[in-house]
DNA sequence: ATAAAAAAGTGTTATAAAGTGCGTTAAAAG
DNA sequence: CTTTTAACGCACTTTATAACACTTTTTTAT
């Protein structure tokens, strides 16, 4: 499990490295391949081990398209996905596409917060994040979508 | 278990070391982590024995994240946790991020208050500290909301 | 369609900053 | 007075990042 806030740099290319204490933890799990793809909910990105993402992706690809909900997952989750090979022993880079930037607001910025969330991380734009986490009233924010029951047990 | 109030010094590379009275506790525990994270509700850290943080994570990780109050709790305790290793039968030194810091609002000082809770800790800003056994309110009182279900029997 | 140019992607190195380990001094406890 | 604990300082190690060089892909112009 892989937890806690990073503030880090994404270079001119659009890389950014993976914080070296994560790096047991990435050989551990054995994985060799990241995944990229969009939050549905919010501004930002989430990143997943492969063999997490494999069975998100899987259960999710399975469910009924017809659900406008799950329809809308399908396209945000799967349709954004970016797998990327990664190497836990070396430098553990990573490339964020253009659009992926532009869809967590990072397109400008030198600056990202990686964010470990136990088997996935997320990563925001610094701005978004401080104010998501200092902004106090999340009343407004409760999602007024019932959520339909084949997803109410997937964890995203 | 470990209780009682200490106020202990935090040196240049923002470490601290535990008292050495809880040093049997630890070694009994059998524990070689410690994972500090933020307090939801006040401006404050928690401190957990590896063991007890696994419980934690594991349970809070699992829960539904597409609930916004679920996420917020995931964020702040799973998205900003710091796991340090550590030696019980060495200095019981622990590293606070500049990050933890902060929130903690212990940026500039040079002590810190600790104070043991039974199967875990908690770290003050002293001044805050003194406040809230006074009586006094904190401005910073961040969860004034009804908790779902589902975490309902947790407790951080 | 081909060559040249530009852009995008990959890999390496150097340097500063952050983190770690350990010995010494100072303070407290027995 | 002796022993233990806490605090400080310094040296060493590791990590992060910016700069650079090179390769591959895409675009543009002829």
């Amino acid at each position: 499990m892989m937890f806690g806030f990073n503030n880090i740099s994404i270079d001119k290319k659009s890389r950014f490295s993976f914080p070296a204490k994560y790096r047991d933890a990435f050989i551990n799990s054995n994985e060799n391949q990241i995944v990229i793809t969009k939050d549905p909910q919010y501004p930002a990105l989430k990143v997943y081990l492969g063999s997490e993402w494999d069975q998100i992706a899987t259960k999710l690809s399975s469910l009924q398209g017809l659900d406008p909900i799950v329809r809308n997952l399908q396209w945000t989750i799967l349709g954004n996905a970016s797998v990327c090979d990664f190497e836990p022993n070396g430098r553990m880079q990573v490339l964020i596409s253009a659009d992926l930037k532009k869809y967590a607001q990072i397109e400008e910025a030198n600056r990202i917060c990686l964010i470990g969330m136990g088997n996935k991380f997320e990563i925001w734009n610094q701005e978004n994040w401080e104010q998501r986490q200092t902004g106090g009233s999340l009343a407004t924010e409760i999602l007024d979508i019932v959520l339909p029951e084949s997803i109410k047990d997937m964890s995203f």
